[in-house]
DNA sequence: CTGGGGAGGGGGCCC
DNA sequence: CGGGCCCCCTCCCCA
């Protein structure tokens, strides 16, 4: 038995021995891989130091080029504009980090898109730009004040893509009437930041604006939207909010036709308000320019216009378009909306997109249907209510009132496709061909088709493709019966309600 | 029968 | 004088 002790003391003891040697060795092993690890680190160091300096002297030297050519191309081609970081630092308009680099407008091009390759005078090549920041020109000064925002693996300056653009006083794109270029209202500062890097990626954006906060959400893709002309161009507009009305014309804005304030006639008006002077666009390369110019078509224009569109084709590839479906608008103080939104830019948005999509889906398979495939000016500016988002039956709905019972009312009103001679109708609806006598009337028709109701009630969110309904809606909240039976006591919020109730005085039958 | 909304057309006003 | 815009009326449908 002591025997047995001694010798596991023993054995204990060399055990330990081991362990100790092994131990030992370890470190040293340790000690010794750390110091060559120490001394590549060291060499890579130098080497990085080297290259650096090299890389410094070789971006001094392209963007004194750069310089030199810019200015070439700006004194050689007015509509294109350069933005120059450099000369906004100048400027005091921003602070630049990174590596300093010039975007080019692509020439050609009378807008500015966000989601455009971007031509990058640099000598890595062409660079597709990522995260956007727009800034107005007179947020204060360089630095604290912007955000620089980039996307993964920029360790290298050069590869930066950020880039920064200033709208505004100095929109970022040239245009082609500089005359009408007002000067945006200081202290506005957007920022519109693509989070995924992708073609769908997520917007956020952010505005600083002392009467409205606006974000939007991209909900889906699939879609292109062209902006609503002028009477929401002029506000809600043309729809002036009386005091104690509850009109609110929102807007929805497509994704794919935000625009910055810098396009031209974005910026006509924009000197007054500015909470839509921002924008994006996110559908690379379907822009139709023709749609810019929609409002300017003369009447005899308007139908060639839409069969322009038609042909565009700039929708045909079903969900590269997309659509930023929701705008919320924060309304502070008694000042009326004024969104001074260009309407050939601004994508109005278009609250039923999906709808709209069906529906052309529909009409491009409808043999009884033009055919066209109608680039529609989807214009959504509207709305705040979510609630009145469309529900997949209200797409059904839409398409059998488009398809069927709403063209046979048209049809029974002397509507109809070919119809209407008493006057001369020289406006066609892009989808159902109907004529009208005025290109309002044709706009205000298309809602048929494309969904928009640009007038939102305040308090219940109620949207109205038209302005009378919106304000005869008023009255199932204000309570109003202005239309008053003079046989009893009933009275009406609807003229026609009344006329209707009085037939059961006169005994009339309201139906054969 | 009533309430509410969709949509077309007419007329007035303004530019 | 013509065109654009806005308002209103009206008819219709649906719940």
């Amino acid at each position: 038995m002591a025997d047995c002790l001694v010798f596991h003391t023993q054995i204990a003891s060399i055990m330990e021995v081991l362990a100790n040697a092994a131990v030992a060795e370890i470190c040293k092993l340790v000690d010794d891989d750390y110091a060559v690890f120490r001394l590549e680190i060291t060499q890579s160091r130098k080497e990085n130091r080297a290259l650096r300096r090299k890389l410094l002297e070789l971006k001094v030297a392209r963007e004194r080029a750069e310089r030199t050519t810019q200015e070439r191309v700006l004194a050689s081609r007015p509509s294109v504009k350069i933005l120059d970081r450099y000369r906004g630092m100048a400027r005091g308009e921003g602070h630049l980090t990174g590596g300093q680099r010039s975007f080019v407008k692509p020439v050609g091009h009378n807008t500015w898109r966000d989601d455009q390759p971007i031509t990058v005078d640099e000598g890595s090549g062409t660079s597709t730009q990522h995260v956007i920041m727009v800034e107005s020109a007179d947020a204060e000064a360089a630095g604290p004040g912007v955000k620089l925002e980039r996307s993964e693996g920029e360790e290298d300056p050069r590869h930066s893509r950020d880039t920064q653009t200033r709208v505004a006083a100095e929109p970022h794109v040239a245009t082609k009437d500089p005359p009408t270029i007002a000067p945006a209202p200081p202290r506005t500062r957007h920022r519109i930041t693509e989070v995924s890097g992708t073609q769908n990626a997520v917007l956020k954006s952010e505005t600083d604006t002392d009467t409205l906060t606006v974000t939007h959400r991209l909900l889906h893709t699939g879609s292109d939207h062209k902006s609503d002309p002028e009477r929401l161009g002029k506000g809600p507009l043309r729809y002036p909010p009386a005091p104690g009305t509850e009109y609110l014309p929102v807007f929805h804005q497509s994704q794919r036709m935000v625009h910055s304030r810098g396009d031209g006639d974005a910026l006509d008006t924009g000197g007054d308000d500015p909470s839509c002077s921002y924008s994006t666009e996110m559908d690379p390369g379907n822009i139709s320019l023709g749609l810019e110019t929609q409002t300017d078509l003369s009447r005899e224009d308007w139908n060639q216009y839409n069969s322009g569109l038609y042909s565009e084709g700039s929708l045909d590839k079903k969900g590269e378009g997309l659509v930023i479906d929701e705008v919320t608008v924060k309304v502070e103080g008694d000042a009326p909306l004024t969104w001074n939104v260009d309407k050939t830019h601004l994508g109005e948005g278009y609250s039923q997109g999906r709808d709209f999509l069906d529906y052309r889906e529909s009409l491009e398979t409808n043999p009884n249907v033009t055919t066209h495939s109608p680039l529609h000016t989807v214009r959504d500016r509207e709305s705040v209510s979510t609630s009145m988002g469309p529900s997949d039956s209200h797409n059904h709905v839409l398409f059998d009132q488009v398809l069927n019972s709403k063209g046979q009312r048209a049809k029974g009103r002397g509507g109809g496709a070919t119809s209407g001679n008493s006057k001369e109708k020289r406006f066609l609806c892009m989808f159902c061909n109907k004529g009208f006598s005025c290109l309002q009337k044709v706009e205000i028709h298309q809602r048929v088709h494309t969904g928009e109701k640009p007038y939102s009630c305040m308090q219940c969110h109620m949207r109205f493709a038209e302005a009378g309904n919106l304000k005869r809606h008023q009255r199932v909240h204000t309570g109003e019966k202005p239309f008053g039976c003079t046989q009893c006591h009933m009275r009406f919020a609807q003229a026609g309600h009344l006329k209707r109730h009085q037939r059961v005085h006169t005994g009339e039958k309201s139906y054969s």
